[in-house]
RNA sequence: GGCGCCGUACCCAAGUGGUAAGGGAGCAGUCUGCAAAACUGCGAUGCAGCGGUUCGAACCCGCUCGGCGCCUCCA
């Protein structure tokens, strides 16, 4: 049973989704207007693992997560840069889909787009007026936050201490200083549309509203996005949705928390911000590797917490990802039946049931790593009493199909080595066998100088060997 | 001013009332021609500090200290 913080009431509560069988969620996707960081992809992870996490769990899920792509940042982007605010997004879409790849994280199920929903913002606004929930104002649209009672239910404010602490210049056409935009006139220059109120664009919240909607009705299951979103947007989608339908809309929602640099929020002007793009670009490791140090360590803290991001972290992650690799290189060499076999299964079945109660605990990955930790602990010592090939393959299979839930361990080879360079000079496998084979024979010659002098100079490239009961070795780079 | 988060061993990180998971690093040992890997052992009498509630608190309450976030665009 799937327990979820709920931001709204700020408890645990037990999942259960209105159509039995069946999830719907949500989750605020990116502006494009430039390359995603690593916060993006915290949170983009944190909720492609929820997705996976519920279907391994038997459910169907239905997964939007939206483009932002009318918007100020665009606009002036395009402007500096001289070209159309098209050309900026979508640029900035496709290097979002590059950046989840490499991330590993799967395309949700509905991207939708603001720019592909004008007719369902703008008769959301239209009902909304018709409540009295907004009012026009020359050719803009404002939500009259006054006329709405439960405003502040999520981020738990209220409108008065909002007030207080005001720092916006108030807009003398509004009613309420907190009152905010669901149309905005357009100004010269900029995308429109039209609309009853005269040409013009959206604002940022209602196009969430309007989406979810569409795409998952007006109630449904789980709402997610970064903590800096619950005031004042999520609190803005709520009054929307809620105001415009009567009916209640997201029930269960869920927020991660930051990717800090040196405990401090990333930003450009600290200059400790790191993209996705950057990080894979500077890596010295391969990409496939480098994606998996990163969910390793991104899914290493509980999604609600800080989260410390440095080279160092990264480095930490190689090192506990390097041992299950090792495992598993191990694992698919051969054996015969011996008496580790009997142990497998019930090493198996001790992983998952605490791999499934870990996460059944508002997705706690941190503990579900240490179940899979445990699973690794215990083959390495059945390994050494003995194990069968249909063993091994199922102690393999066993940590692709848990660590599948946290896309990890789907690799089949882990080839690097951080210690002796990286990649960069790659000598060819054919090459190295041939070294190893001199060398083994070297080993039985017992001209350990020669054996050796191989294995510096294959670590001189990375090389790393490892030498078998048998006299035989293994390598890994 | 309002709302909220964090502070657990050298590092990362679970645990949120029943007597401190796990990993990495380190040290010692087993194995090995030597390594590497693996395995075994060692490592917080204490969870920022001080009070309080309780038979019992890292966990609940209060205060203090330190760090951070939101209230303006923000994952």
């Amino acid at each position: 049973m799937l327990k979820i913080h709920n931001t709204l009431t700020g408890k645990k509560e037990a999942f259960e989704p209105l159509v039995p069988g069946t999830v719907r969620m949500y989750v605020c996707g990116v502006t494009v207007y430039d390359d995603s960081h690593i916060g993006h992809a915290r949170s983009a992870l944190v909720f492609d693992v929820l997705r996976r996490y519920l279907e391994y769990s038997g459910l169907r899920v239905t997964f939007a997560k939206n483009f932002t792509d009318v918007d100020d940042k665009i606009i002036k982007r395009a402007n500096e840069q001289h070209v159309g605010c098209d050309a900026i997004t979508a640029k900035y879409i496709q290097a979002y889909h590059d950046d989840m790849r490499r991330l590993g994280v799967r395309p949700a199920s509905i991207e939708p787009r603001a720019t592909e929903h004008m007719a369902d913002i703008v008769r959301l606004t239209e009902t909304l007026i018709a409540k009295g929930l907004a009012y026009q104002v020359d050719g803009d649209v404002y939500f009259d936050v006054a006329q709405y009672a439960d405003y502040g239910r999520l981020s738990k404010r209220r409108v008065e201490d909002l007030q207080a602490g005001a720092r916006v210049d108030v807009d003398e056409r509004k009613r309420h200083p907190m009152d905010f935009a669901l149309w905005k006139s357009a100004k010269p220059g900029e995308p429109s549309w039209p609309s009853p109120w005269g040409q013009g664009r959206p604002g940022w919240h209602i196009e969430c509203s309007a989406m979810s909607i569409r795409h998952l009705g007006e109630t449904f299951d789980i709402h997610g996005g970064g903590m800096d979103l619950i005031f004042p947007h999520h609190e803005n989608e709520i009054a929307q949705s809620c105001g415009a339908t009567g009916k209640e809309f997201a029930r269960y929602w869920m927020h991660n928390g930051f990717v800090q640099v040196n405990q401090e929020k990333m930003s450009k002007s600290l200059g400790n911000f790191f993209t996705i793009r950057e990080i894979f670009e500077k890596s010295e490791w391969p990409e496939a590797e480098t994606g998996e140090l990163l969910r390793y360590f991104l899914l290493g803290t509980q999604y609600r917490g800080p989260l410390d991001f440095s080279d160092q972290a990264l480095k930490d992650a190689k090192h506990a990802v390097n041992g299950f690799y090792d495992l598993f290189a191990r694992l698919a060499e051969t054996g015969e039946p011996a008496s580790g076999d009997a142990g497998v299964n019930p090493a198996i079945e001790r992983c998952t049931a605490a791999f499934q109660s870990a996460m059944d605990d508002d997705m706690n990955t941190p503990m579900a790593i240490a179940a899979l930790q445990g699973l690794r602990s215990d083959l390495n010592k059945l390994l050494a009493e003995g194990l069968s090939v249909d063993a091994r393959r199922k102690g393999r299979e066993a940590f692709r199909s848990l660590g599948q839930v946290l896309a990890l361990f789907q690799l089949d080879q882990w080839a690097f080595n951080v210690e002796a360079g990286g990649h960069r000079s790659r000598a060819s496998e054919v090459e190295i066998e041939r070294q190893i084979a001199e060398r083994t024979e070297a080993k039985k010659r017992k001209d350990f100088t020669r054996a050796d002098a191989i294995r510096a100079e294959l670590a001189a490239q990375g090389i790393a060997i490892e030498d078998k009961p048998d006299g035989t070795s293994r390598w890994k780079r």
